[in-house]
DNA sequence: CCAGATTTGTTCGTATGTATC
DNA sequence: CGATACATACGAACAAATCTG
């Protein structure tokens, strides 16, 4: 058959992928109801039997919900597990905290050698660097720095740097997101943390170190 | 068509329970190549397309490994992540900590009032509960915990309770975990925690309260 | 409450592509 | 190169759940 593929990428991950965008977009919103499997299919020109493929990779990643009789709908990213999803720190009541999140900071760089060996990277390779403050009731209790490989946001590079739109998207992105690793330890804190939370010196701190994976690389 | 149903459960799921129940049983080994396709098809009477379902529903379950042009694996459960996938704690150097585990009971009882509520069970069911020490260089550092629906392990039930089986079967049942919530506490330990632990009065403990779903359940 | 339309869920079968041996 | 086995893609039919009139 013709088989308009791109670099031989299987069908049903371009599909899947389209169809992601349009959320990421803001075509479609969450709680949204989307067109059916037969009107998917036909628009973009794949059998019904692949277009329900990706349709259920993406149900599988949390990005849609597929309801019999009724419809396929796109999940509220803030609803439940997904915002907080990799946020997830109680108290002894069982009141999760970290809720309040503010940016401080976005920027581009080279990846160091630990970002190097964390993600994978090689030599030369760019990241984003995010650095966030979380606080609970007003009190900020952890500085949380991100590091993501730019190559895995194609659509940034080109059109430069969003600032504001990244952590959207970054989000949007993110409910594409796998397993976690997590190593919690204790040590000294970075010299930023020690003055974002106004430690007196040589106080030590729990330290969580989380290596994120995208679905698909988790498989391996 | 036939469709010899029990229960009106789908197919692709019986399918998999039996494929399951093999590598369990011990039929397959980890390690071992399985029969192909078309031939397990026709061993179940399903057609290729069930098989396939079933099968790719095992692999992203981590029971089987599916290689192009090779076969289909039994996934070693000893290797790499499934032994330790949920336990994971690191010393601040990167060691990991807590491969050495004993067992020290295994009972059987009514659900109490938090594990009806964690668990989501109601009244009168029953839980396995199984405690356990994890060490590092034989220095015990945490008391374990673990309450199980004994919904979950029907085959139990039927046979008395084959006590140092259950956590072998577990662990084979464990691979069809899916994900898990975890909440980090401060607060007083339990009576048979500061025991074992040989702590003073009023110390303070790291409470780790961690629920795991199966794959079926976390999908909800 | 029922009947019909809509939509996803399940199952089937076939054909072709591609990696491995 | 050929044989084997999994990966991808297509298309169809029926079941089951849901909603509407």
């Amino acid at each position: 058959m013709r088989q308009e593929r791109f670099f031989n990428r299987p069908l049903y991950l371009q599909v899947r992928d389209a169809l992601a965008e349009r959320v990421a977009a803001g075509h479609w919103k969450p709680g949204d109801a989307i067109p059916n499997e037969i009107d998917l299919a036909r628009e973009w020109g794949v059998s019904s039997g692949t277009m329900r493929k990706s349709l259920d990779l993406l149900e599988s990643e949390h990005l849609l919900t597929r309801l019999q009789g009724r419809g396929t709908f796109v999940k509220d990213p803030g609803s439940q597990d997904l915002m907080l999803r990799f946020s997830n720190i109680y108290l002894a009541d069982g009141t999760r905290i970290g809720g309040e999140a503010r940016t401080l900071d976005i920027a581009v760089a080279e990846a160091c050698e630990p970002e190097c060996a964390r993600l994978r990277l090689i030599g030369g390779d760019q990241v984003y660097r995010i650095s966030r403050v979380r606080s609970h009731r007003s009190k900020v209790f952890m500085i949380e720095q991100a590091s993501l490989p730019a190559a895995l946001f194609p659509l940034l590079v080109e059109q430069g740097l969003p600032s504001h739109r990244l952590v959207a998207i970054a989000q949007a992105y993110g409910m594409l997101l796998g397993k976690a690793e997590e190593r919690i330890s204790v040590g000294a804190p970075s010299p930023l943390a020690a003055e974002a939370l106004n430690l007196a010196q040589g106080t030590q701190v729990l330290i969580l170190d989380r290596v994120v994976r995208t679905a698909e690389a988790s498989a391996c």
